[in-house]
RNA sequence: GGUCGGGUAGCUCAGUUGGAUAGAGCAACAGCCUUCUAAGCUGUGGGUCAAGGGUUCGAAUCCCUUCCUGAUCACCA
């Protein structure tokens, strides 16, 4: 039981005397006490008063005498307002600390067989350009959220849907086969992802080039349009990729393992990985048997023309199309397509899909889509809809070469580390190969913290000319406080200081070690929120209210000098848990902790 | 125009089921290394929580109106 849920329990009683009437724990509204403020935990008094009929100040206090003489971890009250300050004993935050001493776990909930199963939908690149920041973004939010629902006892499986066919990539195909001279990363000596996203660009400016020209010669730009050849060129090639012609699908195998190569590259960089990978080559063709049922089952009908079309009006949104009069898929058809196979390959409990927000509407009718025919997963899919990153101008903007790749990102992050460190003589003792993997550890933990640490759902800034800080709240500052602990670990170590498995209650204790194990204790449900809200930011800036409060206690009171041996091994085993809790919740959000820096 | 978000300090962001004097960081200024790592700690200044109304003992938080802003409303994905 914990110490909120038995103070929770004495109010109870203590209503119960006081006033004659029976409350339920909803109504006893028991926080944190402010740090202005006297105390530990503070009752709320006012929904109170009409049972006491008193004045708040009068309620609180005769609520905060009776309490002290039923409850004997009650050390003390003091009255502001309507505000009821308790102070608890210090034995029992000791026993709070025994308790999470002794669970190794803090909280986090086993995986076992019988665990709820759930998928998660992350990343899902085109594979006609290298990943940017907006990739980023996502890739750090699926894979934080991943770690998070295990920690909250789910089976997970990560899954990555690569959109690896399409007019786009007949684009970069054309490029590379009209004035590619048969260039490979190899030749190029750049990444695959990259190579095909400059055969991309390159398509577009002279696509652009024939537009203009064809313009020039007073066609309007419809005109223009559809009197390209280059647009003619990429259809076609599509249509031969389509009607599976040996060469085309050769050079597309070709470009898109240089393509996936480089992906690779980019992920392990940054840290993240899928258990299943499905490509829309393989599965844009699954939905339209779905699609056919619905219509033979009434759920959707057919135009004249032969389109199918599913009527949303009734569900307050339009009508939508699902098949081409040509019979071929959309977005949606395919989307409808690919949940029915991930259900065939997977006894999935829930499904999360990982997508920006510029997507909301999509996933509103391929809910409704999937539950009117009939999948029972359908109502209860998830969009982890998240907010874009914008440049302090707006958009990024690929033709006006203001988009952020990912690779150069890290790079420059983990090289700003390097130079940091080295000034700060951080690097001094080290190996070169110890040096590169702090920076590596720090520099991405900087990059990953900042983008995690803002709330998935709005929209963030990102201003590339000011480099991320590696100071105040920031990934290395946490980072910093984890390697703190563990120094003085090592030295307690050396000193030959051997920790309690349990430590004896009498220790007198001072506010801020109170209220360092207060935080501690909340890591728990915060892990639990952050899995119900979808929301990794809630685990970052809990971490970080906990290490500043730390620092704070550090800075102000000595551990290994501590005369009192009792209250040594008392700070020694509450340093040791915060660095766990820190190193755990790091995790949960794919940041990696050094063990110096 | 319809639908759905967002608007908190100069900048980037927190702010719990409605609770106390709205908090951090950055930037600016002033201090603290003979002592467990100064990527740290302490202090100063900085706010009409977009505006107005309502509910309430109590509103940044809930409701209504208005303003600003973003996304979306494709036979693109």
């Amino acid at each position: 039981m914990s110490i909120e849920q038995q103070i929770t329990g004495a109010i109870q009683a203590c209503i119960s005397k006081l006033y004659g009437a029976e409350v339920t724990t909803e109504q006893i509204q028991l926080q944190k006490t402010k740090k202005e403020f006297k105390g530990h935990l503070t009752l709320v008094v006012f929904p109170f008063l009409r049972l006491s009929k008193k004045s708040p100040e009068q309620t609180a206090q005769e609520i905060g005498e009776h309490l002290v003489a039923l409850e004997p971890t009650i050390a003390g009250f003091n009255v502001i307002k309507g505000f009821l300050n308790l102070s608890i004993v210090s034995s029992c935050w000791i026993g709070l600390l025994n308790h999470i001493h002794t669970q190794p776990s803090f909280g986090i909930i086993p995986v076992t067989e019988h665990s709820k199963l759930v998928m998660i939908e992350y990343s899902s690149p085109n594979t006609n350009k290298p990943l940017h920041l907006g990739h980023v973004r996502n890739n750090l939010l699926g894979y934080s959220l991943a770690e998070i629902m295990k920690a909250n006892g789910y089976k997970v499986v990560k899954t990555n849907i690569v959109n690896d066919r399409g007019i786009h990539i007949c684009k970069s195909m054309l490029a590379w086969k009209k004035w590619g001279n048969g260039a490979t990363p190899e030749t190029a000596g750049k990444k695959g992802d990259h190579l095909i996203g400059d055969f991309y660009v390159l398509f577009d400016k002279h696509y652009k080039q024939e537009l203009k020209e064809l313009e020039a010669a007073g066609l309007s730009k419809e005109a223009a349009e559809n009197q390209s050849v280059l647009m003619a060129e990429a259809r076609e090639m599509l249509r031969k990729w389509e009607a599976g012609d040996t060469e085309t699908r050769s050079l597309w195998d070709m470009m898109n393992g240089w393509v996936y190569a480089g992906f690779d590259e980019t992920y392990k960089r940054m840290g993240v990985d899928f258990d299943k990978i499905y490509y829309e080559s393989e599965t844009y063709l699954e939905g339209k048997n779905e699609v056919v049922r619905g219509v033979n089952e009434g759920i959707l009908y057919s135009r004249e023309d032969g389109s199918v079309w599913a009527d949303l009006t009734a569900d307050g949104l339009d009508e939508k199309l699902l098949l081409r009069a040509d019979g071929t898929s959309v977005y949606m058809t395919q989307d409808i397509g690919t949940a029915k196979l991930r259900f065939d390959d997977y006894p999935i409990d829930k499904m999360i899909y990982v997508v920006g927000n510029e997507q909301n509407y999509h996933f509103q009718v391929l809910s409704i889509l999937l539950d009117k025919l009939g999948f029972a997963f359908g109502k209860g899919l998830t969009h982890f809809s998240y907010g874009m990153v914008e440049l302090p101008e707006g958009k990024m903007k690929s033709r006006e070469g203001t988009v952020v790749d990912a690779d150069d990102l890290m790079e420059e992050m983990i090289r700003t580390a390097h130079e940091i460190s080295l000034e700060l003589g951080k690097l001094d003792e080290m190996t070169p190969e110890e040096a590169n993997d702090i920076s590596r550890v720090v520099g991405l933990g900087s990059l990953k913290y900042f983008i995690l640490k803002v709330d998935p759902r709005k929209n963030m800034t990102f201003n590339p000319k000011e480099s991320i800080d590696f100071n105040g709240n920031t990934g290395p500052f946490i980072q910093y406080t984890y390697a703190r602990i563990r120094s003085v670990l090592r030295k307690a170590a050396t000193q030959g200081i051997a920790l309690p498995a349990a430590l004896p209650l009498n220790v007198a204790l001072s506010e801020k070690e109170v209220n360092l194990i207060q935080l501690l204790a909340n890591f728990a449900p915060i892990v639990q929120e952050a899995g119900t809200e979808c929301s990794p930011a809630l685990i970052a800036n809990y971490m970080y209210e906990l290490v500043k409060e730390y620092n704070q206690f550090y800075h102000d009171f000595s551990i290994l000098r501590e005369e009192n041996a009792e209250l040594q091994q008392f700070r020694l085993i509450l340093s040791a848990n915060i660095a766990d809790v820190v190193k755990t919740g790091m995790s949960l959000l794919g940041i990696e902790v050094p063990e110096r820096m």
